[in-house]
DNA sequence: TGAATAGAAGATAAAAAAGTCCTGTAAGTT
DNA sequence: AACTTACAGGACTTTTTTATCTTCTATTCA
């Protein structure tokens, strides 16, 4: 469904969101290590987010990635489009590169509730509300 | 959301059933030119799914690609399962690799009724109703 | 100011997916 | 039987995705 850069992405985000609901800071190495996925793969993603405004960042010690305290909500499909595009939400099912509502392809309904229902899902999911969930324990991001 | 191969695939089968309703074959080349695909990438995955049985094949002369008429419905999960696997159906939406019910993954719940609808669609979609579509004007497979 | 820390950026490497090519083999045609 | 057609199968190439490595720059703290 999703690449596996949005898949570490979205862990990322994720734990970065918990760990700033402290006032702390997570560096790289220690991200990796609670999510469970390779370091300079994951450093690259969150680059790519930080240039995009989704996450902070600073140098140096006691650096690391972070989120303001207060900022707006961050959904799901933020990261998911910044890392995937819109592919997923906007493409045709089955690759036809003309299918549109006047000549579609022979599962553009159907597939377009299934594109519909993700797309309000991960509008509706706030990674804020994730982060608690986790803090709680009641979601995991690795074994 | 699916593999070119698995795009392809479909495709193809819809218009091979769509010519076997008139009890002629489909040859890779006339495949092709009608589902806008690439020829031996698609011999190659119908080479696959001809093994499968899911479609059938002769060689030689008026050889080719068809459905035997009479044969039971081939359901778009059946191509899918045959070309993807059901990693779409069964795995993380995070790759987090032990998501389960027990212990699962921020989005476990989400994801699971947005697999499941499309699950559920898959298994619905049957190619022959498709190819009438196909026949009928109503759908589209290219320009 | 300088040493240590930690992210940024670019080049590079490995693996997987997508796509091609060539030879073989079966089936029909004359 | 010889010839032609068209799928089968395997090797190979290209492109994309995933992942790594190295150097550079910004920040903190002594």
């Amino acid at each position: 469904m999703f690449s596996k850069a949005c898949e570490y992405g979205i862990r990322a985000v994720i734990y970065i969101v918990s760990v700033s609901s402290s006032g702390k800071k997570a560096g790289i190495k220690d991200i990796c290590k609670h999510i469970k996925a390779p370091e300079p793969f994951t450093a690259k993603i969150l680059q790519n987010l930080s240039r995009l405004g989704i996450v902070k960042s600073t140098k140096g010690p006691h650096g690391g990635f972070y989120v303001e305290e207060g900022a707006h909500d961050i959904r799901l499909i933020d990261i998911v489009t910044a890392i995937d595009g819109d592919k997923l939400f906007t493409g045709c099912g089955l690759g036809v590169d003309v299918c549109s509502e006047k000549k579609p392809c022979p599962i553009h309904n159907e597939f377009k509730s299934i594109r519909e229902s993700l797309r309000i899902m991960l509008e509706k999911t706030s990674i804020q509300h994730i982060a608690k969930d986790l803090d709680k324990g009641l979601v995991f991001l690795k074994t």
